[in-house]
DNA sequence: TAGTGGTCTAGACCACCAA
DNA sequence: TGGTGGTCTAGACCACTAG
């Protein structure tokens, strides 16, 4: 809770510390081991990994087991944009590329068939994906979209974009998006395909995507690295 | 890093039984010391609180020193719209308040001068305010506005909401709003602030309000506690 | 005062990586 | 193989809350 305003705790101070000498280093440098850290600052290795703890969940550390602590090297953030959302991409001038998972067709659950409006246990096909930004990886996404397209996976190997394919190959074109927007730690399955620790802080978007007459027909669950992006909306009041 | 396929960690598998425990409980329900969990499971008190300190930042516990730990209540998610920001205020039939911590005149800082638009060092006015809901902090929010309004505190406690008293008082009207959404945890003086646990994800909104003619001529920085706290945005793929 | 969570210690063993 | 981070132990003392 609350910090002692008279005495920070000694694992706070070292943290303030490392902060600054990650600060003064390259990015890619790599830190003093642990058990070195915790002679050189009279301590204990359980203080000083709390300390890098913390630091890693800030994003400004990073560690691999059996190779060391290295200063995080500045990514590149990735900012998603409702204003105009062609298609999130390249706007940026950043790699964008998918992996894709999965594929395959599903009988909806209570909320999946509340958000798409189609009754719960019809059929949905169900695309999951690992989003990567420069060959690393971004986010993590599971797209919903009624009815049986089976075959949908040659084409999105095909365009890439899932929003392309609906409209190019189905007909589906997406006229309205509504985000959800919420912040989320990573469990050890999320934790793993987005190569961050456990316990770092993602961001969670629900994207609902309705066409002209305002009739759901998409339904998307993505969880980013929190590191790595920012998400933009901008808004006319007047257009209310 | 990524766990072990095959066998995960004893704090996490006793993170995930007290999850079980905590959501067959009462809201408010007090959890066994940590001293008894550490004995019930066979297990350190080291362990017991690795698992703890995970659920509470999911907000699924809190506690409190001296006192214990205990099942966290549902508390009410506001729920932040950019589709009508009608001042984001009471649509959710939720208590909401401000306490107003500091209004004074500042110069500019770079980031500021950029975002609005005027030279660094040109007096801004600086509003900071905690959110409240349901008299529960919700969010840390620092506003900017270029010019010296130095009675707005006056106004503001008239009024209320910013935008309202900018409009009625100063003729400053917001037409569009930019916001940036990223994740955070919770340094010491913002976990006091909101009354949660250092590390505690937040969710950081950056704000700029632009008049008709596309002027900068407001610029908030809003911290929101990330377990009570959504953002929503609607957007017409036509009005690009 | 007794009991709680908050911090810290000095080890131990395991899993992983590179030479 | 040696060194790294990952997990875990069995304690200790401090800070805070309550009766």
């Amino acid at each position: 809770m609350a910090l002692p305003v008279s005495t920070a705790p000694k694992y706070y101070v070292l943290k303030e510390e490392l902060r600054v000498l990650a600060a003064d280093s390259e990015p890619g440098a790599t830190l003093p081991p642990e058990r070195t850290l915790a002679a050189r600052y009279a301590t204990s290795r359980t203080t000083v990994r709390q300390a890098i703890a913390e630091l890693v969940a800030e994003g400004v550390l990073h560690r691999t087991q059996g190779k060391g602590t290295f200063v995080a090297a500045p990514h590149p953030t990735y900012v998603r944009q409702l204003t105009s959302f062609s298609e999130d991409a390249g706007v940026q001038n950043l790699d964008t590329s998918s992996r894709i998972i999965s594929v395959d067709v599903v009988p909806a659950d209570a909320l999946q068939a509340a958000q798409l409006g189609v009754a719960p246990g019809s059929l949905l096909t169900r695309v999951e994906r690992v989003r990567l930004i420069n060959g690393e990886p971004l986010a993590h996404e599971t797209a919903h979209v009624p009815g049986d397209l089976g075959d949908i996976r040659t084409h999105l190997d095909e365009h890439g974009s899932l929003y392309s394919t609906l409209s190019r190959c189905y007909g589906i074109e997406i006229a309205v998006a509504e985000d959800t927007v919420a912040t989320r730690v990573a469990g050890p399955d999320e934790a793993r395909l987005l190569v961050v620790e456990v316990g770092a802080p993602l961001l969670m978007i629900h994207r609902r995507g309705l066409d002209a007459d305002d009739k759901p027909v998409e339904w998307t669950r993505s969880v980013f690295r929190g590191d790595r992006f920012h998400y933009f909306a901008r808004m006319n009041r007047a257009s209310e």
